[in-house]
DNA sequence: TTGATAGTGAAGCATTCACTTAAGTATCAT
DNA sequence: ATGATACTTAAGTGAATGCTTCACTATCAA
């Protein structure tokens, strides 16, 4: 396919890693310090920079720094982004769903899938 | 890492790519068949299967054979499993800026930032 | 100024991803 | 029986991912 890369491609596939997960639950109680993010990690420092840097090219977490401390912060905008996404498809099959039931109500003779 | 993947993780993995947004917005119109999936999509029918696959180890699609046509349809319940985590998030920092602007509104002197 | 802290940057490596092509297997229509 | 349809399966490929380690640069504290 070979897109630009769309928002909710980038936020999709941020969402999809559990360590960045991990850190947007941590964010989303308040701002942290790249190391205060990892250390629940099991992991090296390095390796949670990189997951950090995903999380900011996707846009759901702004950082700036400070002296030697960078602090982040999660970014609500992207994250509504992809709920409303996910919205979107729940209003689409309720209303068909919606529809069908509405038919089946109204045509309660020879259902398809009828016995004998 | 090399956790079991969570739900979670097949869900946002499965929703990362753009081809398998757009299986699942058709699919959300209504049950399709692997062809009729296809139709839109600029790439081979093996491709078509292999995305239609990671859909459905993620939960968000299921899908039978009759005969020699395999109908698909979405499955709402990983979906809305994604919606919650979002959900929940959205409601961890709102609670907190909630919070913030309680306390900024009860103590207006000194502000953080303070000028002079 | 010396050392600890907090992060940055680059290279390397195994694995996974998103495709492709090619060769199959059922099923249905004639 | 023959051919077209609707997938299915396997193998291969190049690029992206999720790490690692090592070397480095600022900043702060004593």
């Amino acid at each position: 396919m070979l897109h630009y890369q769309q928002p909710l491609d980038l936020t999709f596939q941020a969402l999809a890693d559990p360590t960045r997960r991990v850190m947007v639950e941590r964010l989303s109680r308040g701002p942290a310090s790249v190391s205060e993010l990892a250390k629940p990690l099991d992991m090296s420092l390095s390796a949670v920079v990189q997951h950090l840097a995903v999380l900011e090219q996707s846009g759901l977490v702004r950082s700036e720094k400070v002296g030697r401390v960078r602090t982040c912060r999660i970014a609500p905008k992207a994250l509504s982004g992809a709920e409303k996404w996910i919205a979107e498809r729940r209003a689409s099959w309720e209303r068909r769903l919606d529809r069908l039931g509405q038919f089946l109500a109204e045509n309660p003779d020879e259902p398809s899938g009828s016995k004998r």
